[in-house]
RNA sequence: GGUCGCGUGGCCGAGUGGCUAGGCAGAGGUCUGCAAAACCUCGUACAGCGGUUCGAAUCCGCUCGCGACCUCCA
């Protein structure tokens, strides 16, 4: 198979880049992973699978891909950064459960609902709660670069003096100025030098379920946190590709920057990716706005807005027909299309499967028909080698389905 | 308000200057028992206005509409 010059769009850069890993053959991936107090929906679904299809690209392009995956079970908070609720307690406490116990339960329904959609087990899946040390050593480094300050038992990242030595906002295109202008409430900004700051480590009080000893006290990591520790655990501290939802690149992915280099004084990764978010009615699917549609209740039907079950290949066909940096919006006729297209792949599938590959095979091909299916193949892979273009490249696949089921039916009606 | 992005046929969804995207749905046919599968043919597009160009869905400008992020969200 002749070289593939993979490109990716990088959102630090805001365009397509020539893919080069940093130490090939080998490829470093971390990806954001659930924060596990409910259970997922469809637009967990996406990154998943988005991510697994890079994964399995590149492997099938013959990387060795590292693929590090999360799950965020402690500091994760509600609301306000100063003022919120760790989402995981909180539902412990309506469930009157233990908090791991409710991490331990969405971590399991998480898995089974990703292993139904089909996509490859990461390589590594850190917990949060299992790298506290880790995070701490973090924190300790922060203060002693001179870029993050103590204030009661909890620890901020001092975002005005890391802007001096580095760029605040490079990832997200924004301005340090314009983010201290335009912060609109005064609230929240409580015992923070300036409302831009964010935690690193936050004390924790009395009636706080999940909590560590540390060296500013009892307390808990702050959520950007947990990503640093666990990427560069184990993809080094730099590493080729860090993925996750949009949503998520203000301001988790930025104060992941800004820690990676206060720490290492480097960016911890060369390629930033995003998948676009599903939408319903044009509208963000989110837990926020609580229009979301969970795996299970579409993988049974069960939802007022569902008029019938999808099977989970359904779904994740349905995410890969869009690009993954276009929005998806969630419809039941798109959903139904999804169904027919992808059983008419899996028709194709079984007939490719089911045909006689021996040279003496009395189906001949002229050359045209050859061509016309390399040129499909060929077709195919370069929209793969174009930013992951699943949606061109399931268009190709139909292309090359259509010559397959012509060379098909005259090979049957050529036997009879 | 700031930053960014989007608007393609009945429904999804590609495509960045000229060369059929594709799927689903619809119509007709191969098929003269029914059904399924498959194949063939067909129609309906590029938000609006103006500009650049021999030529624009594709470039530029304006208008309208929509969304994301700026607070937790994949």
């Amino acid at each position: 198979m002749k070289a593939h010059q993979l490109k990716l769009y990088n959102t630090l850069s805001r365009q397509k880049e020539d893919f080069a890993p940093i130490n090939p053959p080998f490829v470093g991936m971390y990806v954001c992973g659930p924060t596990v107090y409910g259970d997922a929906h469809l637009g967990h679904g996406r990154p998943a699978i988005t991510f697994d299809t890079v994964n399995r690209y590149l492997t099938h392009l013959g990387y060795r891909v590292r693929y590090v995956r999360n799950i965020t079970d402690v500091g994760h908070l509600t609301g306000d950064a100063d003022e919120g609720e760790d989402k995981i307690a909180k539902k412990a406490k309506l469930e009157q459960l233990e908090p791991m116990e409710v991490a331990q339960q969405y971590t399991d329904t998480y898995h089974r609902d990703m292993a139904l959609l089909n996509t490859w087990k990461p390589s590594i899946e850190p917990r949060a709660t299992g790298h506290i040390p880790e995070q701490i050593a973090l924190v300790e480094a922060i203060l002693n670069e001179g870029l993050a300050y103590v204030v009661n038992g909890s620890v901020y990242f001092d975002v005005l003096a890391y802007n001096k030595r580095y760029t605040y906002g490079k990832l997200s295109g924004r301005v340090l100025d314009d983010l201290m202008t335009g912060s609109r409430d005064l609230d929240g900004q409580g015992e923070k030098r300036n409302a831009v700051d964010f935690a690193l480590w936050k004390n924790a009080s009395s009636e706080h379920l999940m909590k560590w000893p540390s060296p500013w006290g009892l307390g808990f990591p702050g959520w950007h946190l947990e990503c640093t520790a666990m990427s560069s655990k184990y993809l080094g501290t730099q590493f080729d590709i860090h993925g996750g939802g949009m949503d998520l690149l203000f301001p988790h992915h930025e104060c992941e920057i800004a820690q990676g280099n206060a720490c290492n004084h480097r960016d911890p990764a060369k390629y930033w990716m995003h998948n676009n978010m599903i939408t319903i009615n044009g509208q963000k699917m989110g837990k926020s706005l609580g229009n979301f549609i969970t795996l299970q209740e579409l993988f049974t039907g069960k939802h007022p807005l569902l008029e019938q079950a999808y099977s989970p290949m359904t779904i994740r066909y349905f995410i890969l027909t869009a690009q993954y940096r276009s929005t998806l919006d969630f419809s039941n006729d798109a959903l139904r299309a999804a169904q027919k297209g992808y059983k008419k792949i899996i028709n194709g599938l079984r007939i490719v499967r089911s045909m006689d590959y021996t040279p003496n095979s009395e189906i001949a091909l002229d050359g045209e028909q050859v061509q016309q299916v390399e040129a499909s193949i060929t077709a195919a892979y370069r929209a793969m080698d174009d930013d992951f273009n699943t949606a061109m490249a399931i268009g190709h696949l139909f292309n090359l389905l259509k010559k397959i089921n012509s060379i098909f039916t005259g090979q049957l009606q050529s036997a009879s």
